[in-house]
DNA sequence: GGTTCTAGAACC
DNA sequence: GGTTCTAGAACC
């Protein structure tokens, strides 16, 4: 079988209608077959649509002709619409040629009504959009939220970080000067009385040390440790505390 | 003036096709007044309506009868449409009823193509939302940036803090070791050569550093200041250092 | 998929 | 605002 199944009942009709030459009186094609003519409007659809279709209005017809892709052809006398009143009336498909029966099955059906899909989808669209906008809009709450804990905890900690390393000049202040006040009370002898005779520790394992010494006690120390009991007595605090 | 001015040239002629005797074989109000028939739709078409427009199309004049809100009425008998062939077509308007003229000027001509004005606002408000959402999506990326950087701050300060308080507890321990230290010295009687006799401070303003000193040594000072001497010492120490 | 009524849209 | 061609949409 060629095409005759896959082709719709308008458009067999249809063929038929053009093609027949009992018809040719109300209905038949163009000069060139390039288009099909309706000579006579009212008598073709009072008389001749009904024994193929069921109705008797032209414009169902038309309105068929426009659901199978056909045009009215506009007739143009110099470049000016002359629509001559009562003339036929002619429509063209580029599938629908005469001798050509084989491009029928080219002509589709428009799909009917797409556009309230195409509306559902647009609002089925704008649904997703608005919900994903409040979403992100949720979201971002969210993280203003979590930006404002965080500089406030921020806040708190650079605070803090303000107090200890406060605290912590403070305490060194405090450690140095005890370290001052014992190194005045070596210097002015106010332990001389201790009589007991030891190695000096510095010479073996001090010098390590003595950075550390220096950097809590501002006066060098070595000034201080002039006397062999007063260094013991200096080491020894200083191996207890470090 | 009444409403003449007022009322479209379709209305007006519409209700004089309608109103006069001598086009009733083709167009005259129905029995009710309610609405008007159109008795033979063909001759109505090709006879009357050039006379009155300027085309003798049906279908234009139903286009301009839908664009006033008119309707066809859809004659039923017993519950099934009946559309009897080549009947009277018969349309309908709330304001056009027999006799009242009056009404003619509440009927107004639905406004040409709306769509695409919706169209093109809808698509302005897609492209307002769209834009709002990137805005909205940049503003969320300024800000996850900017609590990234909170939340590294925040890491750094967390670990500043932390290692300040270390700081500060060991400074603490090392001031308690030293002051342990120099009561210890002062229990051992090692500054006792130091003979100078003074009056006792303690009973007089000591009573506030009492708790300053237990704050920072743990054993009881009152046990290590038991000699008037020692205790000179120690007060003196810690009016050096407090 | 066919028929009907109404509306859209371009052009006048 | 009027006319024409085409399309939407409901109903069959």
């Amino acid at each position: 079988m060629k095409q005759s199944s896959n082709v719709p009942a308008f458009l067999s009709k249809l063929w038929m209608l053009v093609k027949e030459t009992h018809t040719n009186e109300f209905i038949t094609w163009s000069q060139n077959g390039q288009s099909f003519l309706v000579l006579d409007e009212q008598r073709f659809a009072k008389e001749i649509l009904p024994k193929y279709f069921k109705h008797n209005n032209m414009a169902s017809f038309v309105r068929q002709l426009n659901m199978y892709g056909f045009c009215k052809v506009i007739h143009i006398d110099s470049g000016v619409v002359k629509q001559e009143r009562d003339g036929p009336v002619e429509f063209q498909n580029p599938y629908f040629k005469q001798g050509q029966e084989d491009l029928l099955e080219n002509i589709k059906r428009k799909v009917s009504s797409s556009k309230p899909e195409e509306n559902k989808i647009r609002q089925e669209d704008l649904t997703k959009i608005i919900s994903s906008a409040q979403k992100v809009q949720i979201k971002e709450e969210t993280i203003e939220s979590r930006l404002s804990e965080l500089k406030s905890e921020n806040k708190s900690l650079w605070k803090e970080v303000s107090e200890l390393r406060a605290k912590h000049a403070q305490q060194q202040q405090v450690i140095r000067k005890i370290v001052q006040f014992i190194v005045t009370l070596v210097q002015n002898n106010q332990l001389v009385s201790l009589k007991r005779k030891r190695p000096l520790l510095l010479n073996t394992d001090g010098a390590q040390k003595k950075n550390l010494f220096q950097h809590i006690v501002k006066e060098p120390t070595s000034k201080s440790l002039r006397s062999g009991l007063n260094m013991y007595i200096f080491i020894k605090m200083m191996n207890y505390l470090f």
